[in-house]
DNA sequence: CAAATGACGAATC
DNA sequence: AGATTCGCCATTT
């Protein structure tokens, strides 16, 4: 425990349930430092401890994924939250794909409530 | 040792 | 209402 504030956005990560998903600022606000959500992207960047901090938990505030997801592409991280019950909307024609293929978390229904 | 970079989101003009 | 700019920390080279 480093007792920064990286450090601190991983414990929060850590703690997001099975079937739920957080976005950047809601961990962020967690972790204290609500306008730094791009740090929050950093800190899971460096994931100093893979296969202990579900990064495929954290999503976009649009419900969608970050480019050049590290754990075999956005088709995987679409699987594992598939498999721990969060819902996804597919691509749906007049909607712009963001990220993704075009699929996105539903934040109204798995967004973490912490 | 110092500077640059890095998965975003909200506030403001 | 839309577009743009700012914010902020740690890690790495």
């Amino acid at each position: 425990m480093t007792g920064t504030f990286n450090q601190r956005v991983y414990d929060v990560v850590r703690a997001i349930p099975a079937g739920k998903v957080a976005t950047y600022g809601q961990i962020a606000a967690l972790a204290g430092r609500p306008r730094n959500a791009r740090f929050v992207g950093f800190a899971l960047h460096a994931n100093p401890e893979p296969g202990v901090i579900p990064c495929h938990r954290v999503v976009f505030r649009d419900g969608s994924l970050a480019p050049g997801f590290a754990f075999g592409g956005p088709d995987a991280q679409r699987a594992l939250l598939e498999a721990e019950g969060v819902r996804f909307i597919p691509p749906r024609p007049g909607a712009d794909n963001a990220g993704d293929n075009g699929w996105r978390v539903d934040l109204s229904q798995c967004q973490w409530d912490a």
